[in-house]
DNA sequence: TGTACATCAGTGAACGCGCGTTCACTGATGTAC
DNA sequence: TGTACATCAGTGAACGCGCGTTCACTGATGTAC
């Protein structure tokens, strides 16, 4: 039966959000078009009217996520606080809705098209902003130590999550915060 | 047709090699059974005389891998080898040759059991094999700054693949070379 | 403002394909004498 | 050492299932008068 144009746009709205969630969660392939639309709340054959496929989907769903993870960071005002929240043991617990370069990483490299360009632009931006967010020393140096922060921050949350024992796990998060949290680099 | 004792373990070791890459490549979803017994040179149906299900290759895949690319870094005697080697174009472009960790990472989080196991270990080793390199401090301090290191790297090949812009591929891996590559942190 | 019809968002069955897994069969290897 | 039979590694067809996608249909919304 039809819904209003609202309630239809709403409807989009909310398979965008299942998707870039469960992907997050499940990775690309471990969920399907079934899922995401029950989560959503509807049942799968409306999909092709909001989307031309799945990629489709996973496009504007990492968009989605991307812009989420920026907000989120863009709240905090330190690299101490950025670091304090990106290496939280919340963070790692909570892939469905943290940062999406950790959550899907290798999975990217493996895409193509849209996705990766949505995903470039993301990485650089928040390249840019842990960079704006450091104080000392000249504008080259500031951004090559934002990237090694931020790299370094990645590979320990998905270290984090890699590792089956705990210890270990909360060790690494704990070595990143420590380096990472200061401006030493 | 029946095959010698020696012909059936060869061809099994060319399976899990086969695997090692192709997983390391694709994904662990982005190739079959199919696929990897004709790049071994066999047909798909002798695949369950030698292993109980794809999941049981997946982890003995794992472990080579593992292994394989523990005995190319033991060889490196320093820090600064490592991360050249580590962070190379070469190991960028190589997915399917590198570390499992880079290739694998995000997908090991969602997996459970016997791989589980065998990459916390590996993860483990590497961390002590870094903390080995490193010269200065305390062993605590060495083992904090291996860690950070290794996220470090890590997180930067990570980066470096995912990026689709080349330049900033480039200056990913440079930033984390100059870096991690010295006994700074 | 009310009525009549066209539109179209969502439903659920169905299709086609690929993939993990099974199985009857083949024919070379391994073994018993 | 040679022969006869049992074993079993590998083959290729087949099965079952899930998944992405399509489609005829439904009935509420939107629109024209």
């Amino acid at each position: 039966m039809r819904v209003s144009r609202q309630e239809a746009a709403e409807n989009r709205e909310r398979i965008v959000e299942a998707a870039s969630r469960l992907f997050r969660d499940k990775g690309l392939d471990g969920v399907g078009v079934d899922a995401i639309m029950k989560e959503a709340g509807l049942t799968h054959g409306g999909f092709y009217g909001h989307f031309a496929s799945k990629d489709a989907l996973a496009a504007e769903a990492t968009q989605l996520a991307i812009e989420r993870s920026r907000a989120v960071q863009n709240r905090l005002t330190s690299l101490g606080e950025l670091a304090e929240s990106y290496l939280s043991p919340r963070h790692r617990a909570d892939r469905a809705n943290g940062c999406p370069v950790a959550a899907l990483g290798s999975d990217f490299a493996r895409r193509s098209g849209s996705e990766r360009k949505v995903l470039t632009a993301g990485i650089a931006r928040q390249i840019d902003r842990i960079a704006e967010l450091l104080k000392r020393g000249t504008a080259a140096g500031r951004r090559r130590r934002a990237i090694v922060a931020y790299a370094g921050m990645v590979g320990a949350l998905t270290l984090s999550r890699a590792v089956g024992d705990p210890a270990l796990a909360r060790e690494i998060l704990a070595a990143a915060k420590e380096t990472f949290g200061k401006e030493t680099a």
